[in-house]
RNA sequence: GAGGCCAUAGCUCAGCUGGUAGAGCACCGGAUUGUGAUUUCGGCUGUCGCGGGUUCGAUCCCCGUUGGUCUCCCCA
């Protein structure tokens, strides 16, 4: 290719600032929602050993990365597909000195080499929330109601985005009063995942192939197509399966919690949500846009057995991983984005015009440093027109609160400060001395 | 890894059965030597993604390639 028409590579992005506008908007809600419920930021590096991440996936993993080798070097790095290797591996690490429960969260962007489609790209950026330490059904609802709190802050409501959940020791019990045996339970979770990918006769061989009986493979078609609001008793969904209550029990604790956080509005109940089998252990959850339109915005769960494969101390550990690249989708099905991310770039707090008199040229760079200085973010125009109202128009464009009018007052030290925020009329205009601007300023900012 | 569609100005796009390209917006300047959304006049812009082939001649047809987009596979 000739060197002029290089372009990004396969599935990664350029941010233009009214693209990374948006990506800090996001990043924002995040955050603070991290910050208010308690967890501490944290990142490690963009690469790992290669074997962090075939230690926890196996070596079929390595398809999914983006692996290399130093030119003369002996080690195989990967960039880091996932944080939680990363994670896991920090904990470990200092498992003894860290003080229980750990609340980390951090917002590092991934690598995967995967061919790019809607909602999946080679680079993008995830959020991870993980709590370890701490058992117990309250806990995986602490972790959940983050991810609730920033889509909460984003603009979204349970009625755009719901929190699919079901737990893995309930399933366990489920699948054991279908009649299904130790030995083909884990059969029994991939199906379960399936369900939506497969035809309703192939998933019935495949049920079969369970060992089930056919009045069995009935109860566990139903059980896979199970949803119920989280609202509703855990009891009736044990009734529509058919199997006693108290193989549910562990989704009864997740209900309480809920309850007791006042969440249960956001969550669901969806047997046939089952994500990694050797990972997790407890609780299961993905976060969909409520029509299925869009691939999952988060999934998580909670993995007890995770530190200690990294070489650390048994630790119980939930957490959960979104990536932006989804949840800009469904911010913006929902209109909860600006068509130009533009909008969402900070505004500037004054823009300096100088009506063209040598005064007011002389004034305009000091009167700019002056204002930065003081903590105001200050622009001007680098048209060379002396044009007044030409120089409006660049401030309205610049989205700036006020303009700073340097004209002819100035020879008695004043300046005429106009609050563009006020419509498009004059009247908010006045007269101010230029030494008193900084506090004009701040007063009406 | 398999397949469909797509790529023309900074952006959105037009361009007839092949004759080397246009519009709107944006941008820059003036009208208007002091007042901003829908005043007005003027101006700038392209190796038509890249490489090769067919042809007297390719933005257009063919092949390859890079990227985008969507589906299958996969999904920590």
């Amino acid at each position: 290719m000739s060197t002029h028409a290089f372009q990004a590579p396969k599935g990664t992005r350029d941010f233009y600032p009214s693209d990374l506008a948006v990506r800090r908007h996001i990043e924002h809600a995040w955050r603070s929602a991290s910050i208010d419920c308690g967890f501490d930021e944290v990142e490690g590096p963009a690469f790992e050993h290669l074997e962090l991440y075939t230690a926890k996936s196996g070596e079929g993993i390595v398809n999914e990365l983006f692996s290399f080798r130093r030119a003369g070097g002996e080690n195989d790095y990967a960039l880091r597909p996932e944080f939680t290797p990363t994670l896991a591996r920090m904990v470990a690490a200092r498992a003894g000195a860290l003080p229980v429960p750990v609340k980390w969260f951090a917002i590092p962007n991934m690598f995967r080499a995967e061919r790019p489609q809607r909602g999946r790209l080679r680079e993008f950026v995830q959020w991870n929330i993980d709590t370890l330490g701490v058992e117990g059904a309250a806990t995986d609802i602490d972790v959940i109601a983050c991810a609730i709190l920033a889509l909460e802050r984003l603009g979204l409501t349970p009625l755009d985005v719901q929190v699919r959940l079901s737990h893995r020791v309930a399933i366990g019990r489920l699948l054991s009063a279908l009649g299904v045996s130790e030995e083909k339970s884990a059969d029994a979770m991939t199906l379960l995942d399936r369900r939506d990918k497969l035809k309703p006769d192939e998933f019935a061989t495949r049920a079969q192939a369970l060992g089930l009986s056919a009045e069995g493979v009935a109860s566990f078609d139903l059980a896979a197509r199970a949803t119920q609001p989280l609202a509703d008793e855990i009891s009736a969904l044990a009734t529509k399966i058919g199997i006693p209550v108290e193989a549910l029990a562990a989704l009864d604790e997740v209900r309480a919690a809920a309850t007791r956080a006042g969440i249960l509005e956001w969550c669901t109940v969806d047997i046939g949500i089952v994500r990694g089998l050797a990972y997790y252990t407890g609780t299961v959850f993905e976060i969909h846009e409520i029509s299925g339109a869009e691939r999952a915005v988060a999934g998580g769960g909670r993995y007890d057995g995770l530190v200690e494969l990294f070489g650390g101390p048994k630790m119980a550990a939930c957490g959960f991983g979104m990536g932006d690249v989804v949840l800009a989708n469904v911010l913006r099905d929902r209109k909860l984005l600006p068509d130009d991310g533009a909008a969402l770039l900070p505004r500037p707090d004054a823009f300096v015009i100088s009506a063209g008199s040598e005064a007011a040229e002389a004034e305009l760079p000091r009167l700019m440093m002056a204002l930065r200085r003081a903590g105001f973010h200050a622009r001007s125009s680098s048209k060379v027109t002396r044009n007044v109202g030409k120089l409006l128009g660049d401030a309205g464009k610049a989205r700036a609160r006020f303009a700073v009018i340097l004209g002819a007052e100035l020879t008695e030290g004043q300046i005429a400060l106009k609050n563009l925020d006020s419509g498009s009329h004059s009247g908010s205009q006045t007269l101010v001395a230029l030494a008193e601007l900084t506090e004009h300023l701040r007063v009406k900012a």
